[in-house]
RNA sequence: GGCGGCGUAGCCGAGUGGUUCAGGCAAGGGUCUGCAAAACCCUGGACGCGGGUUCGAUUCCCGCCGCCGCCUCCA
């Protein structure tokens, strides 16, 4: 296998390489869970679920760890908002954000380390970086990062120092305590109120930045293969990770990779500006899988509108790939031995092998698709078959489960109301026969005349 | 101001120095059908603007215009 990624640190596509063979170790930032999440969120677990997906498919062992930031300021503030404890702002919207992810069929990560479980490993990770002088204490305050003591700072965003502190405070009121604007706080002393665990600095919480490494550092050790996140988080987030890992004298990720973000009407859409969706009300309006064919429809590392008018355009897409379904399903097709066509699996897999482009997997499926129908009009099931199956495992590798997984029969009701309609059609009473139709199409049962017969589905 | 990215047909979105260059959605016309739905066939239309390199550029280079991201919390 010879997977190429674009990675952001060498700002180009590189081989992917790892640490162990045939093993792929894998860290990517979560959310922090201070309220609902929005279809950004589900862009990005779908984009890095589709990517664990595919290196698993190609037979790759993963061990993919995503964690949760359970406490933080924002939840802080929203516990003290709604007058409820911290963890309960934090458990809440964890079980949000995965029953929405569940519904987009994003597998749960091997392992989801919480911050607040990690506090005795960053308490370390600071001692270390404190005792051998790339952290300093500032009373009352806290632990900041010395980032001048770091030089390769800026290797994965790209920025020098000297731009970064010529810049710094022209957009942000710099906190004249630390020794540089651009440092950065590892560790919060808490004031009055304010969730805390001990440490040697005095009772705090942790700053964002640290827990990643931490986290990362722990459950996959140094070197670990690839990690990922939202294309937002690169500088500051995964820079002082970094530094952090790299100050502690750790090896971090070998490879670094990143999603584009989801706009709406060409902006940024973010929970600062407002202008968000949640994830909630898109998979209630759309088919989950149309979010996902939407998603996977853009390169996973260009920005994306992700509005009605392209999950209502995925949502087609998403029909066509049922249709086939019902029609393999008509003829019982038996799926469980039809053949593969190796030829489109490897076009598919020479597509994905390049940095995971899943515009262009997509479209050798959506082809297998067309011929599928084809074969069908021939009545020739046996190359139908294996274009059917075909579709089935590809799809499936990008996470798209084809065919409604719901019973579209034994509803002795429409079957009644099917053979009802049969009667008056054998009676040209074309009048009953369209009024059945109507009806049930309006309470979302689609009909459909066959030469082999009748059959419905719901829509 | 610094760094980076983008501008492709009605919409979304791949991609490439050159004969017919994805795919999805939508539109128009057919086939099938009592009519639909689905499916299949056909059709139209693209590469922001101006230069340059080249036998040939949407694809490379330069300039311009427009848009966006990061530099602050953010997936």
């Amino acid at each position: 296998m010879a997977v190429k990624i674009y990675d952001t640190k060498a700002r180009k596509k590189v081989a992917l390489t790892f640490r162990d063979e045939g093993k792929v170790s894998v860290y990517v930032c979560g959310p922090t869970v201070y309220d609902v999440p929005h279809i950004g969120h589900g862009r990005t677990a779908v984009v890095f679920d589709t990517i664990r997906r595919y290196l698993i498919w190609s037979g790759l062992e993963v061990n993919f760890v995503s964690n949760v930031t359970d406490i933080e300021d924002k939840i802080i503030a929203r516990a003290a908002r709604d007058g409820l404890t911290e963890s309960e702002v934090a458990q809440e919207f964890e079980e949000k954000y995965f029953a929405e992810l569940d519904r987009l069929v994003v597998m749960r990560p091997d392992v989801t380390p919480h911050a607040t479980g990690y506090i005795a490993a960053m308490v370390k990770l600071i001692s270390d970086l404190v005792a051998n002088g790339h952290a300093y204490t500032i009373d009352d305050q806290g632990v900041y990062f010395d980032v001048s003591s770091y030089s390769a700072y800026g290797e994965l965003s790209h920025r020098d120092l000297a731009t970064l502190l010529e810049s710094a405070g022209a957009r942000v009121d710099v906190d004249s305590a630390k020794r540089s604007p651009v440092d950065f706080v590892l560790w919060k002393l808490a004031k009055p109120g304010e969730p805390s665990w001990d440490s040697p600095w005095g009772a705090g919480r942790p700053g964002w930045h640290i827990e990643c490494s931490a986290m990362a550092l722990g459950l996959l050790g140094d070197g670990f293969d690839l990690h990922g996140a939202g294309d937002d988080l690169v500088f500051p987030h995964n820079e002082n990770e970094i530094a952090q890992a790299g100050a502690a004298g750790h090896e971090f990720a070998r490879h670094w990779i990143h999603s584009g973000m989801v706009q709406i009407n060409a902006e940024k859409m973010s929970k600062s500006s407002g202008n968000f969706r949640s994830l909630a009300d898109a998979l209630d309006t759309y088919d989950p899988r149309a979010f996902r064919v939407a998603v996977l429809l853009t390169q996973y590392r260009s920005a994306m509108e992700l509005g009605d008018s392209e999950l209502t355009a995925a949502a087609s897409a998403v029909d066509r790939f049922d249709s086939l379904a019902r029609r393999a399903m008509a003829v019982e097709i038996d799926l469980s031995t039809a053949s593969i066509d190796r030829k489109r699996e490897q076009s598919f897999r020479a597509a994905m092998d390049d940095d995971f482009a899943t515009p262009a997997a997509l479209a050798i499926i959506f082809a297998a698709v067309s011929e599928a129908n084809q074969a069908f009009d021939c009545e020739d099931i046996e190359t139908a078959a294996t274009l059917v199956a075909t579709v089935k495992e590809l799809a499936g590798v990008l996470g798209i489960v084809i065919g409604r997984i719901e019973d579209s029969s034994g509803d002795s009701r429409i079957d009644q109301l099917v053979v009802d309609r049969e009667t008056a059609r054998a009676n040209r009473d074309f009048a009953t026969a369209d009024r059945i139709r109507d009806n049930l199409e309006a309470e979302g049962v689609v009909i459909a005349d066959r030469a082999s017969g009748t059959t419905w589905h719901r829509r």
